[in-house]
DNA sequence: TCATTTAATGTTTTT
DNA sequence: CATTAAATGA
């Protein structure tokens, strides 16, 4: 096969690509073909006779591993891109996850649950707890919880973690730990993981079954990690292990435009490449492409304020180009006015397309302005992130019913849908359901179908809605081998009643929404026909493995192309426009209020703003404005520091006569890199030791006491429990024989009656 | 149980 | 302001 295409690379990218044995790390500044040499490197290890699916490309974006394969693929041809094995973290991790989900006591089938999930299970858990919400937040427990997790600290390790736990007392959130474990509970019994987990899991996995470790260390020869700064512990971790045997590792990335901290990753990843693969060979790029000498000037000057960094030196060999202009309005309405002015402006004059131009905000809910000012100038445009639509009501209800149809025992699901459209069972009901799910250690609907359903008393009209319910869903459950997706779904649209529902609504709201299910039944009819084989037939199973890990960007959108880019800065990295309008440059803004007390997050900040400007080839307006609507009140706004920042003979303050107030002073960085590279004190991540545990049997002698240990057998009266919710206990009364038995417990909280079958209690005398 | 009204609470950023 | 939780009444 040819490598002609090595002609099209620089020396340092050719260095680069061409150095595939061993662990690399490329340092690639922004615009300077990051994404080039991954493609090209990959292209040249195929050309060299590597079998495609000995290849792992993790990448931050479904979209970016979707566009590397495109790009692959028009390199070497197509049958080979596509059996790569390309994609997020997630993604990849979730495949693997599921071919051996057996060592994990998890079906291959399991549900991923989304942030949403996740959250709504929190709240269960902290009502259960009778914990009070308001110190309690959702928020705050999930992302404790969530940043445990990608630093590989399990339940168990949270327990008897005295740092974690002391933050937590001081936050007055010392139950932290037990949500943490009571989740993890839920989500086994309700065979699902989610997004954490997922890395999590992965790692558990690669830990404790030596002979599945090995198989995949094998198996991937060459493994190749795109924005590597943006990489958690977990991910890092993961990959180390992977990489072990053949040590063929090509890290990317840019400490500079390091930018999810807040999502657990950590610039350390980058810095320590050097301990962990001591041969490790080194490569620069430090050319940019894309911008003009202007701009990337501009951004080194900006970046140059941090302290902590790569050395780096970032050039540009485009023409000079036109100064950055800084724009202040009075009002956010006005800001928004101007740039559709100016979109329409350069696009007459300089012969744009509207899709050369982006307008970047720092949080998704500025879009708005801009949307409407877009609109009222009939300019098309797109809205990238925000709220996802499979994140939509109306979407989610649907997933759910199928989610429901493949794996019932997700409760969230189940918790979702049971009621909607309404079947005569209201909340009160739902709750009481769950909790004595969750007492029995079952799913909610393994629960109704228990013999336990009884107890609970429930009326004639509720149970008859049940009845309904149940029906629905075991009618479905039996044809999920033998009907494809599309079908189950929309048949399953209609028997739920979902769909009268959403087709009676003929408010403008009713219509859309009604318009994404359609679209959404649209998808499973794509993934339908494009999966039609005969050894794998495109079962809703199957569609659902990959759904929940989609998000906006991964719809085949048919629509025009010739769009107005609208995005957080966030989403932009990695993309590049020829103009960009940076919005809403405002103190307490960008940098966000919550950062400004922080070195290291308001240097996470100044990093956003480098990508942020670092997006735009040949134009660059940074607009903000003296007041802005905040919570419905208006509130009047300051410049952001940033703006200071920029070396002034690089830009131009149109119109706003605030030239004077600016004095830039270049700071003076000393040191080079002063960034620890020290390994962090890292935790424990090493397999816990099992306590032998000694499992009562059935036939203990009557007389016997019952000995330490976990057990759903045979109880005495008297004996003392454990209880994983509950905490401690007393047997107080027992009725029937094992192991329909019932005992009636005296915990702290008061007396229960668990059905030992299902109970799951631990005897401690 | 359900529909309507009222109160409160919150904004980073995403797989 | 916009969404969602709690409270009220039917």
């Amino acid at each position: 096969m040819t490598t002609d295409f090595l002609n099209e690379l620089n020396e340092s990218q050719l260095a680069a690509v061409t150095s595939v044995d061993g662990a690399s790390l490329v340092i690639a500044g922004a615009g300077s073909g990051k994404t080039r040499v991954l493609t090209y490197r990959i292209a040249y290890l195929l050309s060299k006779d590597v079998a495609p699916w000995e290849i792992m490309a993790l990448t931050f974006t479904n979209k970016a591993a979707k566009e590397m394969k495109e790009r692959i693929g028009k390199l070497v041809g197509n049958e080979r891109a596509t059996k790569l094995v390309m994609g997020t973290f997630h993604s990849i991790f979730a495949k693997i996850l599921r071919a051996e989900a057996h060592h994990l006591n998890f079906p291959s089938s399991f549900t991923i649950y989304d942030t949403q999930d996740a959250k709504n299970l929190i709240k269960s858990i902290v009502k259960e707890l009778k914990l009070d919400p308001q110190t309690y937040k959702i928020n705050d427990i999930a992302s404790r919880i969530s940043s445990a997790k990608n630093n590989l600290i399990t339940a168990a390790g949270y327990e008897g973690n005295e740092q974690l736990k002391s933050s937590d007392r001081q936050a007055r959130m010392p139950e932290v730990s037990r949500i943490y474990k009571i989740y993890q509970h839920r989500c086994a019994a309700a065979k699902s993981m989610d997004f954490d987990d997922l890395l999590l899991n992965m790692n558990i996995l690669l830990r404790d079954f030596p002979e599945v470790l090995e198989k995949y260390q094998n198996k991937y020869k060459y493994i190749m990690v795109d924005e590597y700064q943006d990489t958690n512990f977990s991910q890092y971790l993961a990959i180390k292990k992977l990489c072990a045997r053949h040590q063929n590792l090509c890290v990317v990335g840019d400490d500079a435009q390091s930018i999810y901290s807040f999502r657990g990753a950590q610039i350390e990843n980058i810095l320590n490449f050097r301990n962990d693969y001591k041969n490790y060979k080194l490569f620069k790029l430090e050319q940019n492409y894309r911008s003009t000498q202007t701009i990337v000037e501009a951004a080194n000057s900006i970046i140059a304020k941090n302290r902590n960094q790569i050395k780096k030196d970032v050039y540009s060999e485009n023409e000079v180009g036109s100064k950055i202009i800084i724009k202040e309005t009075v009002t956010e309405v006005e800001e928004a006015y101007i740039i559709s002015n100016e979109i329409t402006d350069l696009r007459l004059r300089d012969h744009y397309d509207y899709a050369d131009f982006a307008i970047l905000y720092r949080t998704n809910a500025q879009s708005r302005v801009f949307e409407e000012a877009l609109r009222k100038r009939n300019i098309p445009y797109r809205i990238y992130g925000g709220l996802s639509f499979y994140q939509r009501k109306e979407v989610k209800d649907l997933l759910a019913y199928c989610r429901m149809i493949v794996n019932p025992d997700d409760n969230e699901s189940l918790k979702r849908v049971i009621n909607h459209p309404k079947r005569q069972i209201g909340d009160t009901t739902v709750e009481k359901l769950e909790e004595a799910a969750a007492a029995q250690n079952l799913s909610i609907w393994n629960l109704l179908h228990s013999p336990e359903i009884t107890a609970l008393g429930i009326g004639g009209k509720t149970a008859g809605g049940i009845k309904k319910f149940i029906e629905i869903i075991t009618s479905f459950q039996k044809k999920l081998s033998n009907t494809d997706a599309y079908t189950l779904a929309s048949e399953l649209n209609s028997a739920s009643g979902l769909n009268k529902e959403i087709y009676e609504d003929k408010t403008p709201e009713g219509i859309s929404r009604y318009e994404n299910v359609q679209e959404l039944l649209n998808g499973i009819r794509e993934f339908v026909s494009s999966n039609n084989s005969e050894e794998e037939p495109p079962t809703l199973d199957r569609y659902l493995q990959n759904v929940s890990l989609l998000t906006n960007d991964d719809m085949n959108n048919k629509t025009e192309t010739d769009q107005v880019n609208l995005m957080s800065i966030h989403s932009s990295k990695g993309l590049e426009f020829k103009n960009v309008f940076l919005a809403g440059v405002e103190e307490e803004l960008f940098p966000s209020k919550l950062s400004i007390n922080s070195l290291r997050e308001l240097e996470e900040e100044r990093r956003l703003f480098y990508v942020a400007v670092t997006r735009a080839a040949q134009n660059l307006m940074i607009s903000f404005t003296k007041s802005r609507f905040k919570y419905g009140n208006l509130h009047s706004c300051r410049p952001s520091r940033f703006l200071q920042e920029i070396n002034p003979k690089y830009t131009d303050y149109k119109g706003s006569g605030l030239k004077s107030n600016f004095d830039y002073e270049p700071e003076p960085n000393t040191e080079d890199t002063v960034i620890s590279t020290d390994t962090n004190p890292r935790l424990n991540f090493s397999k816990p030791q099992t306590t032998p545990q000694i499992n009562i049997k059935k036939d203990t002698a009557s007389n016997a006491a019952p000995s330490a240990g976990t057990t759903n057998a045979k109880l005495e009266i008297g004996a003392t429990v454990e209880h994983e919710r509950f905490g401690k206990g007393k047997v107080l009364h027992l009725e029937g024989d094992f192991p329909n038995q019932k005992a009636t417990i005296t915990f702290a909280s008061g007396e229960k009656q668990l059905l030992l079958k299902f109970a799951k209690l631990t005897v401690i005398g």
